[in-house]
DNA sequence: GACACTAGTGTCGAATAGACACTAATTGCT
DNA sequence: AGCAATTAGTGTCTATTCGACACTAGTGTC
């Protein structure tokens, strides 16, 4: 077989969330060159024919956030014809999570960045809601049967900070109780002897991710699917 | 931003599987030119500039086994520069399932192809054992939260046929009273007054997916995620 | 009509998940 | 000092789900 060129264009674009304030947030960054002038869009850009496509994302997340520390999955790659006016680009599309305590500077680049919350969105460039949404869905998908959710907090937590996270992405109340009973029983967490005093009520005991189990893969850049 | 040629290849290969007497099948090539002459590749080929990337992998399916009518669903992209010796190459994986009464003339293009069983695999071409590792594993997650497992199915087909092709794919063998029981509470068999008699022994009763919630979904093509 | 073969059916115990309300520890105010 | 306000932390009961397990039913063959 011959090797045809194909004329077609490969980027990444990472969908990066985090949760501040109780609520998850998306960064994303204004285009201030055509097409979509003015509108918001997902983080991105062109994977170097050197470079896998891991490192595509992870380095176009450090050049557009200085992070280099997170967790970071493929989602999903878009391709339709049209998506882009300016030609036949596939984008395989990445998600992130960056826990709150993350020193982030949005807009490190010249371009405008921010983070919006997921109830506030603007109009988004190109056909990036729909990757949002499908990023969005999965993120909900895997917090019931991974331990994603971690990655959004910092390395010590209270148990009431960690059902925040939990209900911030799936958008609804959890019960206290429960969902105490249930991370109890996955037995990941390592109780601290420290407590958080913040306002005028009782000290919250601190956690951290078990070292033993999971500390190994927290951090770790890529892990999934090898 | 300018647009710069990136030089990267994109193509599609899809993984296709179906149940033949009792284990689960993937159909291979047999590569006739290099890199890896000999060696045998899961089908794929070139993303045309102007066709989707669905579009493109129904396309090959066609052309390499003369079905239309299947279940397919995007997997992962796979882009290691060296993944082929003969540039840089990014496939977008997708995997395929066919009910085990369709008629494939597989080698319908000149080339060798042939069902392999899942468990006498030969040696693949590239990185193509790792993408079929991937398709099996994310084959058996879907199994337990959807009902992909009826695309593998005629249209009319019995309990135990229906069971056969778990036990399968998941490669141990179920209950026939959990495993019936479980089908029973999804609701979406509907039973036929017609039986079927194969042998010295009692007959059994055909069973259809439920029109009602599900025939719309069946043979749509794409199913996933939108 | 007896035998071989596959279809088809129910129960019990364990684990899991959701609903639900009070006590404990601290801060701030008077 | 003590009281009010605030968030942390804890247990039970019920319904559902899941796995293990063995016998009867209907047909073809000899």
């Amino acid at each position: 077989m011959a090797v045809r060129p194909s004329s077609i264009h490969v980027v990444v674009d990472t969908v990066i969330f985090t949760v501040r304030e109780g609520a998850l947030h998306v960064l994303l960054v204004r285009r201030n060159s055509p097409p979509f002038v003015g509108s918001w869009a997902i983080p991105g850009g062109f994977v170097d024919v050197r470079e896998s496509l891991d490192a595509a994302a992870l380095r176009e997340l450090r050049e557009e956030t200085g992070i280099t520390d997170v967790y970071l999955e493929q989602l999903y790659s878009f391709g339709d014809p049209g998506r882009d006016p300016r030609g036949r680009f596939v984008t395989v599309a990445y998600f992130a999570l960056i826990s709150s305590d993350h020193p982030i500077h949005a807009g490190t680049d010249a371009a405008d960045a921010r983070w919006w919350r997921m109830d506030e969105l603007p109009r988004l460039a190109f056909d990036h809601r729909k990757i949002l949404d499908y990023a969005l869905e999965r993120l909900r998908n895997k917090l019931e049967y991974t331990t994603v959710g971690f990655q959004l907090l910092p390395r010590r937590f209270t148990l009431t900070e960690l059902q925040q996270v939990y209900e911030a992405i799936l958008g609804r109340p959890l019960d206290k109780r429960n969902f105490r009973r249930k991370i109890e029983l996955l037995g990941i967490l390592k109780p601290l002897e420290q407590h958080r005093t913040n306002g005028p009520s009782r000290p919250a005991r601190l956690y951290q991710f078990s070292a033993d189990k999971f500390e190994k893969l927290r951090n770790r850049g890529i892990t999934f699917p090898f």
